[in-house]
DNA sequence: ACCGCCGGGTGCC
DNA sequence: ACCGCCGGGTGCC
């Protein structure tokens, strides 16, 4: 392989500190503190806020006939029982009032006529109604055509609506009848159409949803594929699978799911809609397998076998002296369509000890920009004589080796370096690199995944396109193999000449592809409008929360007609979450079409997925020392007023922040004293004096809020907190959804929680911190109860067995300073991760702890959230949760971090929880949010309102009140 | 459009 | 006839 980067090596840029984002938490923020420059972030939220509403919430409010005219003068054709969009036209010169009717493909059919486009312009306008249509009839029409009209919006403006047509002499059928053949089961039978007769319980579709992913290993997702031989890992067999379903997809040339063929015309059966043109095929797909299922490197393999138009990537390295002796006398394993005859040894090369040597042996060829440069190209453009030398059984031959044949091995002799090997294919269209898109904190590891599976001699071009420096050249980048860049990247890049915009794409990879779930986000608009071929997504999270979130992934894999979210909207998302079985069951035929998911527990030829040792997970309740339990008493009485006054005021919300203050005390207090901040506390109401003190009191409190661990979500997107700010009444929100609220409410902007004013001017973001390690260096060490209880299991381990790796986890930063002084006491000795530490460290952090040597630290002090998902801490067996996180989830995700691939013992983890304290209380509301996990996804998301309930009896359960 | 609508031509039966 | 009726011209918004 050959590692492009433009000056040195890439781990420069990755690891310099003022380059890491964190992505959510403000950490990194610009050392001020006004919100000043709103510039972009205005403007971007100008383009989403075009005709973007809130479709998931919307009723039914009855049907109309109408009538579309015009037709001639337009060439957009439809179907019977064709669905169409109604669009508004107020720049039409003859009547501002016009009504635009389009077919699926945006082709406008006509105009619906002018009497009823004047009772519709001002609701339509106005956004209290969305209009959709339907033609039952008469779609070949030279001159009309009827169109079945029906009306949607939100509850509050059904009134409105319906005596606004009254009055333009209209009136709405509240019947929702049949919106075409495709849809028998909504036809409503009697009352109400919001009601459908066959309407599947919330229960039922749950469980529902629950099978979404299973059963996905029939058909032929069960053939197996072997790699390319360049790939020196022995793939398990669910990854074999991962690959043959890959490349068979990428290769399809089958219709799109929901298209046939009938006649010389292609039918999609959920709009009616038809068209001469074939519509692309989708090469490409979600690859959804659970983490730790090795989503990266079936990708990889991936990427070499199916290197160009299902031949893979030359294995042999031709260059110069060394390469006489490769090519000529290694066997090859792959035959042209990469399938493999040839059994390999199984051997253990999945294990990280094992790959440490060849690792180490690949990067010394590597970080040399100038010998790549100068290398052999396998498949440049530039032609030479020597190419005419290399027919396709020859390219074959030296790509893959098929193992059999003389003349091949004639052949070989033919290619020395003076030879441009050239694919005789070469002068097919297809462009060559692959574009892998991930967060940030992943790149490093598909860096060390490419290192760890493929052959040094592989001549694998990879460029690590991120940082200033980066190559603003498409030609240069379009010469690469694989291009390897970040989403903040791309997002920055979009829309500024940006190379990764220009180039044609072999394949475009997301990473964690889940994170483009926001259909307004820049981000989505940049990854959407990258030009490739072939298009994965991989997640382990494939539908989060909504179905929403699977809308972005469609639109990115380009499935027609869905990248138009009408489309999506009317034919799955609405019918599905109203109940209706068609709707499932087209969602259930998608899904099945173009994903691929094994999960843990699934199974391969009867055997599971992933041999893992066991998990088990043991409370163990700690009771506190006298001492302790007196100011923790004394604490709790002092919150429990506070709070329970605000309660009888009913203004518990509008005192959040000082509420989280009371809990985050509490159970830092369950853990050790001296967390509890001198400073912060009881400095909290008062009337503001001078705009310093205010100032800094917000600051406090954001600090605060970021850092209790309490994973607050957002009230305007209901997501986690992205790029925080916080607002003079002491609320936190996302800084582009307020700015969002105060653009398209100006100029009298409320807070969305309090409703007091805002101001752009006065939000306040997250100064950069310090973090609160060493900040209370004065006090003398003392241990805590809970930190006894650590140490005791700790020692008592190292007696049993001193080789065994253990994490020790909390939300707590500080916490996680004041136990490295127990354990150096006790002469443990250990590394730590948390947020604040530049990617540089974490790197060198996990590689020592990882490390098998005999002095490598046997304990990891780690930050609950630090590392992404990615994080790989495979060297412990044993974990310690110091305290209960709010979100089960995050504790979930943190054990996964040794107990997945490569865990060789049984992983046993300890939670401990003091009896008779917030903690303890804290464990229900986590059993709660289980529940609720389970049964979300399908549902409506709570809105505003209701989470604000839910909150309110979060914090009732947690201080028994 | 094998319609509706418009406006000019026309006017007992 | 300040009507009706006829038939030609015409046609989205």
């Amino acid at each position: 392989m050959s590692w492009g980067f433009m000056r040195g090596s890439a781990w420069k840029f990755l690891q310099s500190p003022q380059y890491t984002r964190s992505g959510s938490r403000g950490t990194f923020a610009p050392p001020n503190l006004f919100y000043d420059d709103v510039q972009d972030n205005v403007s971007s939220l100008d383009d989403s806020a075009s005709g973007e509403e809130d479709l998931d919430s919307l009723v039914f409010f009855g049907m109309m006939k109408g009538n579309v005219v015009g037709l001639r003068y337009y060439a957009g054709v439809v179907n019977n029982n064709e669905m169409v969009a109604l669009q508004r036209e107020p720049s039409n010169p003859y009547d501002r009032n016009a009504v635009k009717v389009n077919n699926v493909n945006g082709e406008q059919v006509g105009h619906i006529k002018k009497e009823l486009a004047a009772a519709l312009a001002p609701i339509m306008d106005r956004k209290l109604v969305r209009m959709e249509g339907v033609v039952p009839y008469g779609a070949h029409n030279v001159f009309t055509m009827p169109v079945n009209l029906s009306f949607w919006g939100k509850d509050d403006d059904k009134k409105g609506v319906l005596d606004h047509m009254k009055a333009h002499g209209y009136k709405l059928d509240p019947v929702l009848k049949s919106s075409g053949k495709s849809f028998p089961s909504l036809d409503a039978g009697s009352g109400s159409g919001a009601s459908p007769p066959v309407q599947l319980t919330v229960e039922q579709l749950k469980t529902e949803f629950d099978k979404l992913f299973e059963d996905l290993k029939e058909d032929d997702k069960t053939q197996e594929m072997e790699p390319v031989k360049g790939i020196q890992t022995v793939l398990l067999p669910h990854q074999k699978q991962a690959l043959a379903w890959m490349v068979s997809r990428e290769n399809s040339t089958e219709l799109p799911p929901f298209w046939e063929q009938r006649g010389n015309l292609y039918y999609n059966t959920l709009t009616n809609f038809a068209e001469k043109e074939r519509p692309e095929s989708i090469r490409g797909g979600i690859l959804a397998d659970d983490m730790g299922l090795g989503k990266t490197l079936s990708v990889i393999a991936l990427i070499l076998t199916n290197f160009h138009d299902g031949q893979p990537l030359p294995t042999g390295k031709v260059r110069s002296e060394k390469q006489k002796t490769n090519s000529a006398g290694k066997s090859r394993n792959t035959a042209s369509q990469g399938q493999c005859s040839e059994t390999r040894e199984i051997g253990n090369s999945q294990e990280a000890s094992a790959t440490v040597s060849k690792r180490q042996k690949a990067r010394k060829v590597k970080y040399d920009f100038n010998d790549s440069e100068e290398e052999w190209l396998p498949r440049k453009t530039k032609s030479s004589p020597a190419c005419s030398l290399v027919d396709d059984d020859q390219f074959a031959m030296a790509l893959s080796g098929a193992s059999s044949g003389k003349k091949k091995k004639s052949k070989t002799k033919i290619i020395d370096k003076t030879t441009v090997q050239t694919h005789s294919k070469c002068d097919r269209k297809l462009p060559r690199p692959t574009l892998i898109i991930c967060p940030l904190s992943v790149i490093s590891n598909w860096i060390d995944q490419f290192e760890q599976h493929v052959q040094a001699e592989v001549d694998l071009k990879i460029y690590v396109y991120y940082g200033p420096e980066r190559s603003k050249d498409p030609n240069s980048l379009s010469q690469q193999d694989v291009v390897l860049t970040s989403y903040s990247t791309v997002t920055h890049d979009y829309g500024n000449n940006s190379p990764l915009h220009k180039i044609k794409w072999l394949r475009v990879v997301l990473d964690e592809g889940h994170t483009i779930r926001n259909p307004n986000a820049k981000q989505t608009k940049a990854i959407h409008s990258l030009d490739a071929v072939r298009r994965w997504v991989l997640t382990g999270t494939p539908i989060q929360n909504s179905l929403k979130d699977l809308w972005s992934i469609l639109s990115f894999l380009k499935l027609k007609p869905f990248t138009d979210r009408e489309w999506w909207h009317r034919t799955i998302q609405r019918p599905v979450t109203m109940g209706d079985q068609g709707g499932l069951r087209r969602l259930q035929a998608l899904v099945k079409n173009i994903t691929l998911r094994r999960t843990k527990t699934s199974k391969v030829k009867g055997k599971p997925v992933l041999e893992l040792p066991e998990r088990k997970v043991y409370i163990q309740y700690v009771q506190l020392s006298t001492e302790e339990r007196q100011i923790y008493q004394s604490m709790q009485s002092e919150g429990k007023a506070i709070i329970g006054r605000y309660f009888n005021e009913g203004t518990v919300l509008t005192h959040y922040a000082d509420v989280l203050a009371v809990l985050v005390r509490l159970r830092q207090l369950c853990c050790h004293p001296h967390l509890v901040s001198s400073g912060s506390s009881s400095a909290s109401l008062k009337a503001e004096a001078t705009p310093e003190e205010l100032r800094e009191k917000l600051i406090n409190k954001i600090k605060l809020v970021l850092n209790s661990g309490s994973d607050e979500e957002c009230a305007i997107c209901l997501d986690s907190l992205n790029n925080p700010i916080i607002t003079r009444c002491a609320h936190v929100f996302c800084k582009p959804c307020i700015c969002q609220v105060i653009h398209s409410e100006k100029p009298n902007a409320k807070c969305p929680l309090c409703r007091s004013e805002i101001h752009l001017e006065h939000l306040l973001e997250c100064p950069e911190e310090e973090f609160d390690s060493g900040e209370k260096k004065d006090k003398k060490w003392m241990s805590s109860s809970k930190v006894d209880a650590l140490m005791c299991a700790l020692i008592e381990q190292r007696n049993k067995d001193p080789r065994v790796k253990s994490i020790v986890v909390s939300q707590f930063t500080s916490y996680l300073s004041l136990i490295e002084t127990a354990l150096r006491e006790s002469g443990f000795i250990f590394t730590r991760l948390d947020g604040s530490m530049p990617q540089k460290k974490r790197t060198e952090a996990i590689q020592s702890f990882q490390s098998t040597a005999d002095d490598s630290p046997t304990i990891m002090l780690l930050s609950l959230k630090a590392g992404g998902v990615g994080l790989n801490l495979t060297a412990a067996s044993r974990v310690f949760l110091m305290d209960p996180a709010w979100n089960p989830a995050a504790e979930e995700q943190c054990f996964d971090r040794c107990h997945r691939l490569g865990q060789t013992k049984d992983v046993i983890i300890t939670k401990y929880v003091v009896k008779d304290s917030v903690e303890e209380n804290m464990l229900k509301i986590q059993s709660k949010k289980r529940e609720l996990a389970a049964g979300a996804f399908g549902t409506k998301k709570p809105s505003a309102s209701e989470m604000k309930e839910a909150r309110i009896k979060e914090i009732r359960t947690l201080v028994d009140l």
